[in-house]
DNA sequence: GGAGAAAGTCAAAATTTGGTCAAGAATAAA
DNA sequence: TTTATTCTTGACCAAATTTTGACTTTCTCC
């Protein structure tokens, strides 16, 4: 599944380049111009998160120390800034590292490379997700009914692992496009309905219950 | 326990006063002034390293791979080169920060405390890893089944050595590339293809059972 | 009940991916 | 140097997956 990297900046314009660049590497992007937009924007649960430092109304740092009441995922800092001072700030108030204005496309690329490596390698834990005797484990890729393992395509997974993530919410299909394929569904995206399909089929061939719930003209929901 | 920090750095003004310095915040400190001291000093197993991108003789970058084949730490470059290029080399190299000169002493500390506490909950790979009457002696680069010694490549047991280290777990090939050879695949990374197959001839022939599994469009997993 | 939209089904086409092989390039050994 | 070994590349095939599109069913609202 595609990360997601939440851009948090004043300048719309800064915002709307990043995003794109950063889909064109195979993210899912989403972007905030503003630290109440950024804070509504935490709902998505961004992998990693590009921080402008200076943000009128909010300063970055404080909003940082917001954030990470609410979420544990790697933040860069943009800025100008360069002083020392600042930077020990920076990292003092949770922030993972600092790129200063201008930076480079390709270091940007692979610091948050570097970063969501990282965090992938250290925060592991809550990686089995179980629902109705079945037994999902994200890491291992693998979902159990009872000693029987069932098995599903790359896809397949990815959109269970989507969907039973978050459990009882409802998601439509370009939703789910977006977080499983990384990138908007371009025209038609029929190209769901034969997987979930697919999936239900194994499911229930072997639990005999529905665990993918239809919510007519909405989207789909995994029931808990 | 005090955490080791080695610093490898040819100016021996430079790593004695960081040294001092650092041996003042609590840190066990150990310095090289070329590329051979800080190889044999890795024994001492520093939980972070400190290393000059410039020497003489040996390459930072160059170094920064070798080390990363004996010992897993988080390694901060020290550098006064600034090109992007370069930044982009030495995180694919194997770095995890990248700090210029001349830099603040303050903003080192906190560098490296970020890096530590982040590393904290690493466990790192046992010396020895067994899996279906296998034994792989990672000090030793060795392989046996049985009485019998298995012989493989330095490539062929890099990829044992990463893949049977993280066992279960599924890696892309991009992803194995990096791990092994230190740095992105340009373009085509149909190399661990071969290179997983003449593994798996080997341990069929020896053992005849599979170690090394193919997940479909995911990547390899070691069975365990 | 019927029109229209949304969702489900199915099979075939298109695409991706992995396994295999042979041969050339690079590296280490003699 | 020559020789042997290892590494890499590219082509090919087979298998698995993904996507597509036509078609059917279901649902909602009038």
């Amino acid at each position: 599944m595609a990360y997601r990297i939440l851009i948090v900046d004043d300048e719309p314009i800064l915002t709307e380049l990043l995003s794109t660049h950063l889909q064109d590497h195979g993210y899912t992007v989403s972007a905030a111009n503003s630290s109440a937009e950024a804070l509504a924007k935490l709902t998505a649960k961004p992998n990693l998160i590009l921080l402008d430092i200076n943000m009128p109304g909010m300063d970055g740092l404080e909003l940082c120390k917001v954030i990470r009441n609410h979420i544990v995922c790697p933040i860069l800092f943009l800025t100008a800034r360069i002083t020392e001072q600042d930077k020990v700030n920076g990292l003092r108030a949770g922030g993972d590292d600092y790129i200063t204005k201008p930076f480079g496309l390709q270091e940007l690329l692979a610091r948050i490379e570097a970063h969501l490596r990282r965090d992938e390698r250290n925060n592991r834990p809550p990686e089995v997700v179980t629902s109705q005797g079945l037994i999902i484990n994200l890491s291992d890729r693998k979902v159990f009914w009872n000693e029987q393992e069932l098995s599903f395509s790359k896809r397949e997974f990815d959109i269970i692992e989507f969907l039973s993530s978050n459990p009882n919410q409802v998601f439509d299909k370009e939703r789910i496009y977006e977080a499983v394929w990384g990138y908007d569904a371009e025209g038609d995206s029929s190209v769901i309905k034969e997987h979930i399909r697919k999936i239900r089929a194994k499911l229930m061939q072997a639990s005999g219950s529905e665990y993918i719930e239809t919510v007519w003209g909405m989207g789909y929901r995994w029931k808990k």
